[in-house]
Formats: C-alpha cells, sequence, structure tokens
DNA sequence: CTGAAAGCGCTAACAG
DNA sequence: CTGTTAGCGCTTTCAG
C-alpha cells in the first residue's frame, strides 16, 4: 500500500518473494539465500520497515520484554538496582519495563496478577521482593511466568531466588566496627528481635540485625533492646539518629555534667557545636537519666541499607555529633552517591550487576524451555521435555568498602 | 473454551451475548443495559478473564502506552523526573514505558526512531532532551506521534515542550547568595562563555549561567572566566571542587602565608584542618602565585544542579574546606537527597510534579485529538477536526530552599 | 441496545 | 529454499 506505515507485505512485494521469506530474512533466520535475504533487506530499507511488535506478539506469544517490579524509582538503591537490571537485560537483546509500587504489597500483586500487561505482555518477571507478604503463592499469581525473587530470603522458594548476603554481610560490617574500636554500636534496620527468635528470621533486615548480633557476641559484646533501632530509610534513619544522640548526649551528661541542645535542622548550626570525642573504651551503659533516655555513649552505628544510614549521619548531626569523629557509620548496599557524600559512607557493597546476571540467567532459561504464558509446551528445542525446571537460588557477593564515615581519626 | 487463557469469546458465551456485547460491557461503554453489563461482568470475573492487550492493541492501534527517555535512573535528578511522570501517567489510567540513554545522544535518538516499540507500540513519547543535539528533526523523528521535550530549551519549539526556569531561578540562586554576604562566588555548571555570547544560549545549563551572570553583574561583581567551571553530575562536581579549593588556598597562602596539603580522599582526615573562615569581605582575586593557579578566596559556589553540588561539596572537603562554614553552596532541581545529606542542600526546587501534569496534559491533547501514530485523522470527538495543535509550551515553577549548606555562621 | 462480519500484521505449520 | 494457508483476540463498522 501507499499510505500508512509499511507493512511485512510491503516489503514482500518489493523484494518480489512471499511474506514469510520476507519474515524469515529480517529475522535472521537459517535457511534463506544470502541473495534473498540482501533483496529483502534492500527493500526493508527502501521502504523504512519497522516491525509492528504488537502483531508480532499477538501472533507469536512472544514479547521479549521482562518486567521489573521495584519499590521506587527515587531512592538510591533502587535507582541503582533498576539501572543494573536494565542493562543486563538490554544487553540481551530483551526489553526491560519497570514498575514501581510505592511499596504497597497490593500493588506488588497488582502488579503481577490484575495488571492487564502482565497478564499476557511480559515474558518474564523480576520482583524485589522485600514488603511483600511471606509466603504468597507466588508461582500461582503471575499465571506460571518465569519469575525472579530479589531478596525474598524464603527458606524454601517456590520460584527462582537471588538472595542478597544479608546475614554474613552484616556480620562483616559489625566486625569491622567492632575491629575499629567501637564497643558501643547501635544497630539501625529492624526492630528489636530477642536473640533466641532471631532464628526464624524471615526477611532480609531481619536476617541482618542476625548477623550483627552474632558479631557482637563473638566479640563478647552485649545485644539488648536499648541499641536496635528501626529503619530502611532516610526518615527512619534521622528518627534513629535523633534517638541515638540522645542517648550520647545522655551519656556525657552522666559522664561529665556538660549539657548541650538540639541544633535545628534547616536554618541550624551544625558543626559548631563541640564535643569531645567519646570514642574508644567507654562502656557505660544504660544508666537512666532523669527523663528517661537510656544512657549510652554509642561510638558506632551498624545500619541495615546506605539509604538509613544517610539518615543516620543527618540525624546525629541535628545534635551537633560528628561522623566519624565521635561516631562510626556503617552502610548495606554501596549505593552510589555514598561515593561523594561527605562524610562519603563506608559500606557493605554487593554486586548488583552480578545480581542482574543471575536474574536474568534464570529467566532465560526458563524462557527458552518454552514455560512462557503458563504453557510449558516444550518446542523440541530443549533436552528434557516436557519438565518443568525446579526453583533455583543465588546468593551474590559483598565486598567491604572503607570511606570516611568509618575512618579513624588520627 | 476450556484450556488456555480465557478469551473475550469466552467470556461472551458464558454470558449468553456477543463478544462485542462483551467488550463494550468491560470497558464502560454507554448504551449497554445494566442487567447485561452485570452479566458480562459476573461471566469474567467468574473466568478470570484478562484482556489481551497485544490483540487490542494490534487493533486498535492504541496502547495507552506513554514512553519516557531519561539519561539515566541511577542519579538523584533523574530518579526523582522519572518517579514524578511515572506517577502523573499512572494516575491518568495509562502506563509508562521508562527508557534510559546512558547520556548517548545516538541512543535518544534510536529509542524515537529505529526501536520498534517506539514506532507502532507508544502513543506517546516524553523525552528529557539535554544531551541531544540541537535542532535535531525531531517532529519528523518519532513518525508524528505526541512528543514533548523537557528542558530543551530551543528558540522555536517545533514540538510541545516544557522548560525549567533555567535563567530566573538561577539568578535568584545567585542574588541569595550574595544577599547572605557571598562576593567570591564561583559557578559550576558549564564552561565559561563570554558575556556577549551568553545571549545566544541554547541549553538549559547555559541559561542557568546566564541567569548567574546576570545577578553578578546586576551586583556590580566581576563576571569572568576564573571563576567559571564546567560540572553537570557528581564528578564533575568534584573535580571542579578541587579546582576551586586550591585557588582558595593559593589566596590563603598569599593572604597570610600558612599553607595546607589536601587530605586524601577515600581515607583522609577531612575535619580535622582547621582553617580561619575567610567568608565576608575578602575580594582579593587573580594574584598569580607561583604554581599558576590564580588565587581566589572564593566564599561561594552557584551550581547549576544539585548532583554537581554534592561533588562540589565533596571536593571541598577533600581540601578540608567546610560547607558552610567557609564556602556556602547552592544546587539547583531540589532533589530528594539534599534534604537528608550533611549539610543539608540549599536549591532551586523546580516543580516536577507540575511538569509532569504540563507534559502529560499536552500528550493527553494529542492523543485525544486522534494525534497517533503519524495519522491526525480526527476521530469526530473534537472540534474542529483535520487541523494540527501548534506545538504549546509551559515553564514550571521554583522556589528558592535555604538548608544548611548556605546557613550563615552565627 | 445488540450482533455479524471483517481484518489489524504477523508467524506457526505445513506443503511444495 | 520458498510459498500457502490459517488464525492469534480483539475492535471497527455497519446492520439489525
Amino acid at each position: 500500500m501507499t499510505s500508512g506505515k509499511p507493512t511485512l507485505r510491503d516489503v514482500a512485494n518489493q523484494a518480489g518473494v512471499s511474506p514469510m521469506t520476507a519474515s524469515n530474512a529480517l529475522h535472521g533466520k537459517a535457511g534463506v539465500k544470502e541473495s534473498t535475504r540482501a533483496k529483502v533487506l534492500a527493500a526493508a530499507k527502501k521502504l523504512d520497515y519497522r516491525i509492528n511488535l504488537t502483531a508480532s506478539m499477538l501472533k507469536s506469544g512472544r514479547s521479549n520484554i521482562i518486567h521489573i517490579i521495584v519499590n521506587e524509582f527515587d531512592s538510591p538503591f533502587y535507582s541503582k538496582l533498576t539501572q543494573a537490571l536494565s542493562h543486563e537485560i538490554t544487553s540481551r537483546g530483551l526489553t526491560p519495563f519497570i514498575e514501581q509500587t510505592q511499596y504497597s504489597p497490593d500493588a506488588a500483586e497488582h502488579a503481577l496478577t490484575s495488571n492487564p500487561f502482565s497478564g499476557q505482555l511480559f515474558d518474564g518477571e523480576i520482583l524485589h521482593a522485600t514488603g511483600l507478604g511471606t509466603n504468597l503463592p507466588l508461582a500461582k499469581l503471575n499465571g506460571g511466568r518465569p519469575l525472579v525473587l530479589l531478596d525474598a530470603c524464603e527458606e524454601t522458594p517456590t520460584v527462582d531466588a537471588v538472595n542478597f548476603p544479608n546475614e554474613e554481610g552484616e556480620r562483616a560490617a559489625m566486625q569491622y566496627l567492632i575491629a575499629q574500636g567501637c564497643r558501643n554500636i547501635a544497630i539501625v534496620g529492624h526492630t528489636f528481635v530477642p536473640r533466641a527468635e532471631l532464628a526464624h528470621a524471615q526477611n532480609a533486615f531481619a536476617l541482618r540485625l542476625r548477623g550483627a548480633c552474632a558479631a557482637l557476641l563473638d566479640a563478647g559484646l552485649p545485644y539488648d533492646e536499648t541499641m536496635v533501632f528501626e529503619g530502611g530509610c532516610s526518615d527512619d534513619g534521622i528518627t534513629a539518629g535523633h534517638a541515638i544522640a540522645e542517648r550520647i548526649m545522655a551519656a556525657r551528661r552522666a559522664d561529665c555534667g556538660a549539657g548541650a541542645g538540639a541544633g535545628d535542622r534547616e536554618t541550624g548550626t551544625a558543626g559548631t557545636a563541640d564535643f569531645n570525642n567519646v570514642s574508644g573504651e567507654i562502656t557505660g551503659k544504660s544508666i537512666e537519666t532523669t527523663d528517661k533516655i537510656p544512657a549510652i555513649a554509642f561510638d558506632g552505628v551498624c545500619c541495615a541499607n546506605d539509604f538509613a544510614a544517610f539518615g543516620v549521619i543527618r540525624g546525629l548531626a541535628d545534635y551537633g555529633i560528628h561522623v566519624p569523629q565521635d561516631v562510626k557509620v556503617i552502610g548495606f548496599d554501596g549505593v552510589t552517591s555514598g561515593t561523594y557524600t561527605t562524610p562519603s559512607l563506608s559500606t557493605i557493597q554487593v554486586d548488583l550487576d552480578q545480581l542482574a546476571k543471575f536474574a536474568v540467567d534464570m529467566i532465560v532459561e526458563r524462557i527458552e524451555r518454552g514455560e512462557v504464558n503458563g504453557n510449558s509446551s516444550n518446542a523440541g528445542n530443549s533436552n528434557d521435555a516436557g519438565t518443568v525446571l525446579p526453583p533455583s537460588r543465588a546468593t551474590i557477593g559483598y565486598q567491604l568498602v572503607e570511606r570516611e564515615s568509618t575512618t579513624a581519626i588520627i
């Protein structure tokens, strides 16, 4: 046709072949004579032909689109995760489709089920599961399409999963803080869980808490509820930072009688109040002061993620407490901004590129076995036909990165 | 059919109506008897029917998907922009599809042209144009689908555009710094452009430079190449910060003969070196020192964006220069992390929610007029048929936000 | 208010 | 190696 976008038929006519041959030629399928292929490609180029993926998808049932579901875009962790996944998917000739749930489990469930795109458009899905209810019947939810869970921490995953080195990583972080001389270390990331119950930890932050606890006990240091604060994002971190600062202030008051008020956040004078450096061997804990704030001379904070760590540093600064001079802080994740904040942030850097590779490998394997859109109709290109691959599982690596926030003051 | 996913026909059969009636009922079209609609909805629910968007798109030529193209995900600005656009699009019942170009103009052009999804799948596109070559034949590039350019700053846009308050905003930032008592203010964001040539500024950063320059001249302060540094991201910002710090150090040496070396970044002792506060009326500039570094006692830095501002603060800290004690720093954009960094960042906060509203309004208007997929075949639901809407244009608002990085030290 | 017919553009399956 | 046939699931069009 002369008007509108050129179709495959137009290309075929132009090249003097059938639509089918044109299709095969364009897709680089074997079994097309070179001269024929050349004719077709020339025709396509001349007409500026662009395949109609909509039609292609309808017929073939494949879209080559991988659905990525994360909590939000505007967070240092998720923006990095998204970028890593996106890059890996693109580099394999697939297309990423990214959706955010704004931390709503309902939205996540919707994204996997009711959303019509999910229902029939995507070849596979990658879900960062934190915050999703435990043990949802996930394999059912998404209609049997390939699904990879990130950091879901289920004991017996029913679907493919890539996990973070939660326990080992946080243990390493805490050990490092102890090696740096810290003795009163706050933990930020999860509400307090008694040591005994830590065995049942089923989510990322609880596992990190378990790792931190283990390192404390190994070192003969106490683990109790006065040192544990909730905190998964910067706001929580600020709140935790304030609470930690108040305990430090209480300890200072108890110690030497010198008092000082908190600075004001937006117009404050952070940086002018000068306290004595209290790091080192002071271990005076839990001295109840008159205003009920436990007096603890914290000298370190072990955070469950970098996002919260930034908040902790901010919250401490609101009280004129400096990192690393007064308190050392370590995060977890290794987000990009940790390299250029002031102080730069020591962290457990996880390998998100590796995570992306694992996750996409898992999906691609299932796609190639034909486990797309519910039917495991093996297209005959695989060895053991009909059987569905059992869920696989991987854990990514980590690296302790030392930056200013835990630097020894010389 | 009993096996496979239920189709519209299955629903129609179950409800005892024709597929067409089922379709109309499900889409909430007027002219379906309530009892009939109820029957259809019940049938759909019973069968767990999910529309096949692929088929729907093929037939109707509409996808309700809006394509968003940005430079990258893992940057404080783009992650916030993406989130704002995504939210606005979702709230209107449309679906965002986000793509990153990694700052490659080729990738951006590809996203708009060769990419088969762009060709036929998307109903409209939103492109953050910074870095794209000037005056590309954009309207042609995307085949006539609705396209909105963000911050493209073309004098005569050929397509819809939403711009940032670049010149006014940066002018306000600089005026504020001057009002705070700064007299030697560095500008970070764009290579130096002589005052006369600033009239031709055609991109966001050049316009911001123009605004900063105007404020300087208004205040009777000089504007020359010793005070202007390139910098659009944190790395550039760090480099600029180092250069600025070196000039400050040179000035200090020239002033009082006291020297100090730079701290080391990863293991350094930032925060221990204590210099005199040099803010205030010192205006000794351009004193050439022996090692060729101009001696300038900078007391303020006006940055073209927050991302670079973080880098500047970091770069200054590498030399033991503190913000805001020694130098005040202001950014531009109002990224989320500026609220929780230490120091928190003063900035020109732009209204990205407003931007998202404007952009989506423009797209939706064109979609509803039928300007989708090249054909402006007016579906009769609009007033003036056939005519194509002329390009529209909007500029978003801003707000000066004072935080710690420009706080007066009392 | 409801239904029948036709076909969007492509590709799986098979036939030559 | 190439072509023919049929139809994916929906919606536009037009007739009841």
